[in-house]
DNA sequence: ACCCAGGTGGCCC
DNA sequence: GGGCCACATGGG
């Protein structure tokens, strides 16, 4: 476990970096709502395919009317009022809809974020990729940032990096979250830190542009 | 004016 | 089970 290439690249981006912070939003959450949990989980589904600082512009609308709120966006009986408020995030037919089936789901099958916290992790995950608009990616980034449960995220930068390691060519999502997860100690904050780190390297590379939040 | 950003579902073969 | 494509915005 100790030497293997994932869990050295791991070490050594912590070296060149140290321990990234702040790497999700927190400039509104409370004990009592929005919490970390629901902002994380509500912004995991509004950055799909789009910057942060989109999807950060379309969190801020949310708050202003106050529906930065997983119970809120539930008890909607019509989501046009979602659409002016998340079009700066991009897809605005589409992701009201992404952000009221979540809310819903949660509410409805468990009540709450912190109840559907103790799910068994892989029902978890499965339940998650059976909603419209969550796939594993969106699913994983819900389930390690925002419920803190030690499922591995695979974006394009992680796949990139298993490129260029020569770890592994084209394989599937599943594949290359399980050769992750393999090699690396199964704890929450290695596995947030390390896809954080993998971003940050990322996106200073060149031909990426570094933008800031 | 063009290109990209912390994806996903639908379609095609 | 992969390979395309549409979806839409703000910023470089």
């Amino acid at each position: 476990m100790a030497s293997n290439k994932i869990y050295q690249r791991y070490l050594e981006l912590r070296e060149k970096h140290g321990s990234p912070e702040k790497f999700w939003p927190q400039w509104c959450a409370s004990k009592k709502s929005p919490t970390l949990r629901e902002i994380i989980a509500i912004g995991a589904i509004l950055t799909q395919r789009t910057t942060w600082h989109n999807a950060d512009l379309a969190l801020r609308n949310l708050k202003k009317e106050g529906l930065l709120s997983v119970n809120k966006i539930a008890e909607l009986s019509n989501l046009n009022c979602l659409t002016k408020l998340v079009q700066p995030a991009g897809f605005y037919q589409t992701k009201p809809q992404r952000l009221f089936d979540f809310c819903s789901f949660i509410v409805k099958e468990y009540g709450n974020l912190e109840n559907f916290r103790k799910e068994d992790l892989e029902i978890a995950r499965e339940k998650l990729l059976t909603l419209k608009g969550i796939g594993p990616e969106t699913a994983d980034t819900i389930l390690l940032y925002a419920l803190d449960r030690p499922t591995f995220v695979i974006d394009e930068y992680t796949k990139r990096l298993a490129k260029r390691r020569g770890l592994a060519g084209n394989v599937s999502y599943d594949y290359l979250k399980e050769l992750f997860e393999k090699n690396l100690p199964r704890e929450v904050k290695i596995y947030q830190g390390f896809h954080a780190l993998i971003i940050i390297e990322g996106k200073g590379e060149e031909g990426s542009i570094m933008r800031k939040v």
